[in-house]
DNA sequence: CTCAATTTACCCCAAATGTGGTATTGCCCT
DNA sequence: AGGGCAATACCACATTTGGGGTAAATTGAG
């Protein structure tokens, strides 16, 4: 029996690699492709029960309604279909959503062909096919105390100023005072002078709620 | 540069099954093999600083100070030595811990040396390997819609009860040991036992951290 | 009924945090 | 040249927190 697969694709050049790259292999069989999380829903909607595919392979970055917000329709009416996202970002929060929508891998697109073909077959078998970096971040979730640091922000247009950010940041995975003033080395006095000015900006009064409101706020 | 292994494993038939295994292959170099926990750490303290491992197969159910234990010992010293865990069993809560502690590869015992190898290999190259249920189930952690399967378990000594999640839900709001004290109508003291508890179920220190993971796992 | 888990409560003490200040340096902007 | 602002650093002091204990009453499952 062959895996049953759908892509959604917007950007043609993709959705074109990915359709030759299916096609060589005759375990798999690439049902139909979209160009849009809409023209998915409605597409397999229509589609016969024995057409009704064992994978969808989702692009992240799709217009409009995007693979995030596909999957978890997706799931809510089909949850035995696996889901595998495709995605150019290793942003930690996609990551986190697109598992919280549901889908069962994540692979970057900058992978080999035979790399994504595996993925397709280790999900269909029970797995979890995730790239390696991806892998790790996932792990990081679990592991409240050392979480990457990585993070690059882009226009900063808050009252909180960058270096406030990084402040902030680190108090969102777990440093105390102390470990932050190491880290970026500086005193702790001037850590804790920043967070004075922090609390003000943010109007709180303690760690465990700046750490609330900066992950409320999508600030960190 | 070959990729320097230690192993850890108290069955002298698996010791022997991975030594020769690793011998195999040329960019892999096993370093030492310890039968405990302790002989572990106290054999890599001796180590000169060339000969200290980069990937540390830890066997899960080892006597006495078993290999979550020792992978916690060993990361507080060596941050940047990588630990694969290796077990018969895929117990959620031993996998929940084993990442915790700071294992960033979980593989089950019956997978083929070649899977094993190829995870030492991802290891070191930054990856976290793990079987497919392995994987699955960490993912499981992190979706909100299969986290009551959880409960269904066994003693999870992570699912907080009632009271502790009325607790931590009053932390994430921003109160403060005393103002919950007012509040739930009982002592601060018993608000602090509450917490120690809560911290050592979430394995987290602090209420900043405490208010990540809620958030993080939808705890709250 | 009995045992285990939960919830309650207290002690002690070290460490971290929150708030009130003041002050210097360097930078951008006009 | 001067005003504003961000980043740095320090002092002092009260409060909160985290972690080590111990131990009671209550509840629930078997």
């Amino acid at each position: 029996m062959k895996i049953k697969v759908i892509l959604v694709e917007d950007t043609p050049s993709l959705r074109k690699r990915f359709t030759e790259l299916l096609s060589f292999y005759d375990d798999i069989e690439l049902i139909d492709s979209y160009a849009s999380g809409e023209a998915a829903i409605n597409g397999i909607k229509l589609l016969p029960q024995s057409r009704i595919p064992d994978v969808i392979l989702m692009d992240i970055e799709l217009p409009k309604m995007n693979g995030i917000e596909t999957t978890a329709l997706v799931k809510e009416n089909y949850p035995e279909i696996e889901i595998m996202m495709l995605t150019v970002f290793e942003d930690e929060t996609k990551i986190f959503q697109a598992i919280q929508s549901g889908a069962s891998g994540y692979m970057l697109k900058d992978e080999s062909g035979d790399a994504i073909i595996d993925a397709i077959r280790e999900l269909q078998n029970g797995g979890a096919p995730m790239s390696q970096s991806v892998a790790r971040k996932v792990l990081s979730f679990l592991h409240p105390n050392q979480l990457p640091k990585a993070k690059i922000h882009e226009p900063e247009d808050f009252n909180l100023s960058e270096r406030e950010l990084e402040l902030l940041t680190g108090i969102v995975q777990g440093d105390s005072y102390t470990t932050l003033a190491k880290k970026l080395f500086i005193s702790p006095h001037t850590v804790k002078t920043h967070f004075k000015n922090i609390y003000k900006k943010l109007h709180v009064h303690s760690k465990a709620t700046a750490v609330r409101v900066a992950i409320d706020r999508k600030l960190v």
